[in-house]
DNA sequence: ACAAGAAATTAGGTGGCCCTAAATATGAAG
DNA sequence: CTTCATATTTAGGGCCACCTAATTTCTTGT
């Protein structure tokens, strides 16, 4: 019997759930309490509240003072999540004119509104796009989710040539710069300089002046190391 | 200083103020506790504590035992509802293949979902459209709809031509039984005989046998008499 | 004018989801 | 092994939006 026959499915508990999701409730160690209040953006007593109710769903294993882990079926609802997501951040940028900075805020709210009839007509004119215009793999309707290993663009060595693939979508303002200075995902680019002591990494873009870029940032940006400027 | 400031605008909330005005909250009659329970499915007490929190928010005035009338706070946010509610519903008819008797239900629940932004795209790729998908009129952002005066087709007289303007959106199954017959928004038709004591219209659409119409169906569909047999 | 019936409100209660303040468990350092 | 900082949970409370049962108000027929 499927836990999800409970109608405990509400707005909240589907970004709880695809919270933990994504801070690793899946492998690995337990989720930690203060980090999905964090994510969240609500106290940590509401998220003890919360997850005693999750845990009693079905939807997760909760050891007191340790932390969480998704069960089968807490994982199969995150999924689903992450899936409509990313199809409402691709189909708003393809169909509406969305820029990458700001569909994210419109389909954290639509994915708990919209049928998932209407997630698949979607997908559909889209021809069933395998990445967000983030570059976040998009999850299967079965809940399969391809497993990306990128490299941080800060662990790119001096000279050598990478291309961008994926980037965080959560910070708009970040969104934006990187645009500015001519990052998207499919960007070539060559590392000009490394700082030392987690200093700035500066890289040059086809066409572009060299562009300093801050550490953190340049940890936060997915990339995939390339052996020539040639283009994908 | 405008009530929307407060912000009890929640699905309950927006639900309630839409229905109320599409129950005549606006003009004549004071809308009555029971109408409003039954449009929305609730128990009347629901309905009486909800309305002392609108009428404390601004959105209406209450006389007990009476019935509430919509300010023109509230009416604002009703005709918002409603535009977004019929913009949605010409989208995903247009756009996404829905068929007009499974669209009402997906724009019930975006309504609250999506942005005014997201609407506003939506609009201006389908060329800021003026009618739904049911033939009901689209309000301007402004908040200005059109006075639309069909006759029913329950009145038009034996031998007279008519069109099909609007129909209700509410009953998927009548709607789907209305299409089986031929009959959408735009199809002509002439009146081949009235049965009397509130008996069935027998229409006949171009091209098909004559189709007798229950009673209460045919007062439901709203008509423009027509002189001859001619399209639009 | 009054009693019955219908409609609405009040009373009292539930669950969801959030909060702050207080208590308690854990783990690292001394 | 104790102490202390930090993380977590418990306690207690608020608001929203629903419910049923009881009460009150309105209307209408006799
Ligand atoms: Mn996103
Ligand atoms: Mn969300
Ligand atoms: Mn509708
Ligand atoms: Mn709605």
């Amino acid at each position: 019997m499927n836990a999800v026959g409970s109608r405990l499915l509400t707005r909240s508990t589907e970004d709880y759930l695809k919270a933990i999701y994504s801070l690793g409730g899946d492998a690995g160690l337990p989720v930690q309490t203060a980090a999905i209040a964090d994510a969240l953006g609500v106290a940590a007593p509401s998220v003890s509240g919360m997850l005693r109710r999750l845990a009693e769903a079905g939807f997760l294993e909760h050891i007191p003072y340790r932390g969480v882990r998704l069960t089968d079926d807490g994982r199969r609802v995150a999924l689903r999540m992450v899936r409509r997501h990313r199809i409402l951040e691709s189909y708003l940028t393809s169909k509406l004119g969305y820029d990458w900075d700001s569909v994210h805020d419109e389909a954290e709210r639509m994915e708990h509104a919209v049928s998932d009839d209407l997630i698949e007509r979607m997908a559909q004119v889209l021809g069933s796009p395998s990445y967000d215009p983030h570059g976040a793999p998009i999850p299967t309707p079965a809940g399969e989710v391809e497993e990306l290993k990128h490299v941080p663009l800060a662990e790119l060595g001096v000279g050598q040539w990478g291309e961008l693939r994926m980037v965080s979508d959560k910070d708009p303002e970040r969104l934006r710069f990187l645009k500015s200075v001519g990052l998207e995902v499919g960007t070539r680019f060559q590392v000009i300089e490394r700082q030392p002591f987690n200093g700035p990494v500066t890289i040059r873009v086809a066409g572009r002046q060299p562009q300093p870029l801050g550490n953190e940032l340049a940890r936060s940006l997915g990339c995939a190391a390339r052996e020539t400027e040639g283009a994908a």
